[in-house]
DNA sequence: AATTATCTTGGAATGATTCTAATCCTCACT
DNA sequence: AGTGAGGATTAGAATCATTCCAAGATAATT
């Protein structure tokens, strides 16, 4: 069963923790990403609330403020593909990206036990990493 | 001992090869770049050039033509963090990123025999990667 | 020499993101 | 209920790396 992180209940907390406050376009935006797994820009997630709930008010503006929120509460993720625009992506376990070009699309690949344990260790003396970035570009069959 | 490519000799051949001429700008981008492993940035290149080389002209936007050219023919590869503005890197070899933050560098890391492999291995049927980025960020030690 | 294709260049345009300054809310306290 | 202090949202301006464009060199071909 998934974390209560991953759901909009977390959210509130998350907040509280940092004394910010669980506002409605904080509950929007956040719900967007949950809801599409698809790693959107700011501008998609924009368009999806403008489109989808016309009723809820959030500006460009405030959906960078969000985003750049959520990120700092660390509830989601900043992906980023050559110099495209910023993609968000709410999925916490530790993964992979994979950049399909013919579809330019993106989705999350798992990583199997150990493997980053065994990234940090090609790493030569005297280096701390405190994160690593793994990115496949290709093309991901028809049945993904 | 180093194939003629990351060599200037190699450049010459490349662009031929394209049907590109070698003119005194493409060598001179190119040069800088062979001479200064930090991965430099479009601007770096040019101040680096006015600097150093004053009597070569080179303009701005020919230093991103060059730039672009380079990495057209695979004599460069760029490289993105975040946001930041793109950067280049001769070395041809498959190879990782470490990026200092606490001196804000760039330095390769080498792969060892097999973990492309291994990395692609982890990929779920039917994706084909094409290529792989692996970026490590963090704190590398005071002798690198 | 004339023609043609390739290159370089200054400056304008682009586009994602950040900044600014004004307004709006929320909540605690009188 | 009324007031004040932060916190939050917002429109629009500013930023900045990069791309585009149109004009002027340069070099290769006839
Ligand atoms: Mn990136
Ligand atoms: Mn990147
Ligand atoms: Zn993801
Ligand atoms: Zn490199």
């Amino acid at each position: 069963m998934r974390n209560v992180l991953e759901t909009p209940e977390g959210l509130a907390e998350r907040l509280a923790h940092s004394g910010l406050r669980p506002t409605e376009q904080r509950k929007v935006v956040y719900g967007v990403l949950l809801k599409n797994r698809n790693h959107p820009t700011a501008d998609e997630v924009f368009a999806h609330i403008r489109s989808e709930m016309p009723s809820a008010a959030v500006s460009m503006a405030t959906v960078y403020n969000c985003l750049e929120t959520l990120v700092q509460c660390n509830l989601v993720r900043q992906v980023n593909f050559e110099r495209g625009p910023t993609r968000y992506c709410p999925n916490l376990r530790p993964h992979a990206h994979f950049h399909d070009e013919a579809t330019d699309t993106i989705h999350d690949i798992e990583l199997p036990a150990g493997l980053l344990e065994q990234l940090h260790s090609i790493l030569p003396p005297g280096h701390q990493a405190n994160s690593v970035e793994i990115i496949f570009r290709g093309k991901s069959g028809p049945s993904s």
